[in-house]
DNA sequence: AGCCTGTTTGTTAGCGCTACCAATCTGGCA
DNA sequence: TGCCAGATTGGTAGCGCTAACAAACAGGCT
């Protein structure tokens, strides 16, 4: 019978015209593309000329279906800060479709309300599933989840759990940098805004400032440490009351973007110019970062690169699963930076 | 032979397990799953409920490997609104994951810079093209693309083109909306923040404000209206001038919520309490205009839903395309909403 | 009843890829 | 030279699903 010229209309290229472009069994151009050793290196290059030539690229449906590690993956979250999500999605999406992941997204309303949303899950088949913080650091979400022996991998988590598989950047050190970075613009009173008390993470950026402050022999004031919610709005209020105290910090270290840019309209309504008469820094590099005026200084987490590494391990956990591999914590650490923008100056242009 | 235990560990269910618990044949099955017509009531309700009795659910590798009908899709976008992107992906992921399309995502900066992303998006393999604002309103980028042969969709384009399907809300009538609510709160004086030249969205927005201004009789300030670029800082600026004036709007109409914010950001900074001394309204209802304080009166656009939409769309025609159907050009207009928030007030409260 | 049309169901084959095993080829060593 | 371990390649089957066709069944007509 005379094949069928392919329902579709188009003409795809398949690894069997890669092969026969080459004149060697599909199986080779497989092992090829994926890497796989024991291929001569001489058949390798010449697999590769054609994958070029006939700009072939697989399809992964087929690949998926053949290697039947196609996982469904959940996404859970909780109001985190929009920015954050819209950079941590990026990083999911982009590798969850490379590798061929289906993925099931969810929104909870705080760790008590990620029960349901997990059971929705589990119901819809989901064979893992991701967590973006706050809910990273939540016990009970992962206790949840172990319960239920369904695969997870938390994302900027705060909390060393060693039984737990997590991808996060060093928030003590990155506070703490930060901090350094205050005292040598010649910072000496630096209010801090905490984050939501919820977030394991707040505890750590504070940890991270207090004990540079300390090792620079600085003292903190009691009064220039505010509790804040990650909000814009707890952001404006907390910098409010700091400010309007008869000594005012020099500088203030907000624990995210948001809460910065809210404590600058804050300084901006109470005259004080940003970063003439007042620094400001955030953490994190968000989009809010760079879309208020003065745009902020910061301490950048590359959360795309982060979230798509927690899909890898995920996926990589799933597959452990699956076969019975004995489960094995593993901890990621990326690297931060700090970025310094707009919002922060050398104290020689401010007066306290 | 026995047959393999399936070779990963679980025991994922399939339209076999279904078929089976039924008594049917795999094919009645899929027939019910797909809402396909001629299966019998009777038939339809037992499969529906051996589907949920077994939790049973598609596995979308093999159908998109079998349907052929897997597609490659890009989004391009070009330094849209963070808030926006954020929401614009949400919608176009969740729609391409559910429908089993990949996903290829590619940013330029502007339409210039669209030519060598869309050279990348078709050696990649892409079937076809999302366009976000404001490429979707670039007729250069869909020259391009016609040129390509390449299926496209544009979404929030306000520039209407017979030839291009879209996804998109009513500009005009949005933005003469909002003006007539700000009229019924008693303001007479109302400012305009234009949004990028380079978005045809811009010019339709200001004119169904202008002709809702006229339409009530009211006179626009020319130096009550500034060229914004829908970017906070842009908005900032203008709102400074603006309200810099001896004669002062009691409101203004930002076209997007990034400007709004930096306008609020800008009346705090010269002592204008917002909403009683100065109305601030915006436009998108991206998470902006949530997380500002006072939280953006705005018109809301069901970004995530047009996205979703635009994908489906997309689709349909890429499979239109290969099967040779003459194209035909589909413009969707969604429904829009008037949100208020707390930046807007009675102009009782506000005195000129 | 017998024929025909339309509806409902089943059968077969194959989408593109890879796991698994079999076949072939290399080179080292006795 | 002959034999064997290891490296390299190929063949076969099947992942879960659905297009296309075939079969079985209903009901309306002469």
């Amino acid at each position: 019978m005379a094949r069928k010229v392919g329902r579709r209309g188009g003409n795809i290229v398949t690894i069997h015209d890669v092969a026969r472009h080459v004149g060697v069994s599909p199986m080779t151009v497989s092992r090829v593309i994926n890497g796989e050793k024991n291929v001569r290196e001489e058949t390798r290059a010449k697999v590769m000329a054609s994958v070029e030539a006939l700009n072939y690229s697989p399809n992964l449906a087929a690949r998926s279906l053949a290697t039947q590690d196609s996982a469904r993956i959940g996404l859970l979250y909780s109001n985190p800060s929009v920015a954050f999500l819209s950079e941590f999605l990026l990083g999911i999406l982009s590798e969850s479709s490379q590798s061929g992941a289906q993925l099931l997204i969810e929104s909870c309303e705080g760790p008590e309300g990620a029960t349901a949303a997990l059971e929705k899950m589990k119901a819809a088949g989901c064979d893992g599933v991701i967590l973006s913080p706050p809910l990273s650091d939540s016990t009970r979400v992962a206790k949840i989840l172990q319960d239920m022996k369904m695969p997870f991998v938390g994302v900027a988590m705060a909390r060393p759990d060693p039984n737990v598989s997590c991808v996060t950047i060093d928030d003590f050190k990155a506070a703490g940098a930060m901090t350094r970075r205050l005292i040598e613009l010649g910072h000496r009173d630096i209010g801090f805004i905490k984050g939501h008390p919820n977030a394991y993470a707040s505890q750590i950026r504070y940890d991270g400032f207090a004990a540079a402050m300390e090792k620079a022999g600085l003292k903190i004031d009691p009064g220039h440490v505010a509790q804040g919610y990650f909000t814009y709005r707890s952001g404006f209020d907390a910098a409010e009351r700091m400010l309007s105290q008869k000594v005012r910090p020099t500088a203030i270290f907000a624990s995210n973007d948001d809460m910065a840019a809210g404590a600058v309209a804050s300084a901006h309504r109470l005259g004080l110019e940003v970063p003439e008469k007042l620094t400001v820094v955030g953490f994190d590099d968000t989009a809010m970062a760079s879309s208020v005026w003065p745009e902020l200084t910061t301490v950048r987490q590359p959360i795309s690169d982060m979230a798509g590494l927690s899909v890898r391990l995920l996926l990589d956990q799933i597959k452990g699963h699956r076969s019975g591999r004995p489960f094995e914590a593993v901890r990621e650490v990326r690297d931060f930076s700090l970025i310094e923008r707009q919002s922060s100056a050398d104290i020689g242009s401010a007066s306290s």
